[in-house]
Parts: structure tokens; sequence; C-alpha cells
DNA sequence: CCAGGGATCCCCT
DNA sequence: GGGGATCCCTGGC
């Protein structure tokens, strides 16, 4: 019930209905951008919000975009990430998976660690909380939400 | 901790 | 067609 296709398509969630490893962009608060990736069917309302990053490339321009030099601050949080990423209504729609102007590709493999993936329940939802619909790299300092929904 | 920001969509006129 | 509640938040007290 707390996904913008709960009660159907509509012109702004219209991506989350795109096929799987779309961009679906939407403003909200007045302030930030929320990245999320469609993740069903074509006609399937579903999708993923980006929450953090770990910056390991371009941290010169996110430093730019957010304006801040805490490395931890630049895109820990789902509005963050999109200002670092210069994520705009623009990318809306866009195909992650082609050579569009934004995509996400597999890890530098330097880059690769051990980790292991935790679960919670969501944030910043007021529906269905008992849901277990977070997926987060455990233990990492990038991880946006309370402590408690870090370990 | 909390105000602010603006788009969107509900639902009733 | 429009008022108002709501929104997967952030920065600055």
């Amino acid at each position: 019930a707390a996904c913008h296709a709960f009660r159907g398509p509509t012109p702004r969630n219209a991506s989350v209905f795109l096929e799987p490893g779309h961009a679906y962009v939407y403003f909200i608060y007045g302030s930030c951008y929320m990245m999320n990736v469609s993740a069903e069917p074509e006609g399937i309302g579903a999708a993923v919000l980006l929450r953090a990053l770990e910056p390991f490339e371009g941290i010169d321009l996110m430093e730019r975009h957010r304006h801040t030099t805490r490395l931890l601050d630049l895109a820990r949080g789902p509005g963050r990430l999109a200002g670092a990423m210069q994520i705009d209504r623009r990318l809306d729609g866009v195909d992650l998976c082609g050579s569009g102007p934004l995509w996400l590709g597999a890890t530098d493999p330097e880059r690769r660690r051990a980790s292991r993936v935790g679960k919670s329940v969501r944030i910043g939802v007021t529906k269905e909380l008992d849901r277990v619909l977070r997926f987060y790299e455990r233990g990492s300092a990038f991880v946006s939400g309370p402590m408690r929904l870090r370990a």
C-alpha cells in the first residue's frame, strides 16, 4: 500500500509500470528527488527506491552538487543520492540497462568486498509497517537510516 | 527535534 | 474544478 503504484497508473507514476530496469524519478517534500528502479514485468507496478550509495568515482562532482565535502553525507539518504548524482525528472523513464545518460552496472572488481545483505522494515512510510522490504549492506557506514537498521 | 518545500491526487462540491 | 492531506526527506536549530 505504500507503493506509488498501489492506486493504479497516473501521469506521475507511469514509469513504475515499465519493464524492469527503468528509472522512476519523482519530486517530493518540495526539495528532493527520489530515484527508483522499476522491478516487475511491463504493466505491473513495482519499483525499488535507491536509499543511499557509497561514493567511489566522481567524488569531486558529488561534493559540488551537494555543497559539502563530508563523504558520509554525499549520498546517504535518497534525496542526497539524487542530489549527488544530479538526478531529476528529466531522467524519469530512462532505460538503466542501455547506453543512456544513467545506467546500472556491475561493481568494479577492485571495489568488491565480502558483505552480507541485511533486511529490515522500510523507512519513511506509514502503511504496512511490518513488511520487510528494505535491503542494505550490513555494517556499512554509507547505509541510510537509524543505527539499529544498519547492523 | 521540526519547519519548509511543492507536486500530486483524493474526494466532495 | 479546487481545497487540503499527504508525501519512501533534509538541513539547520
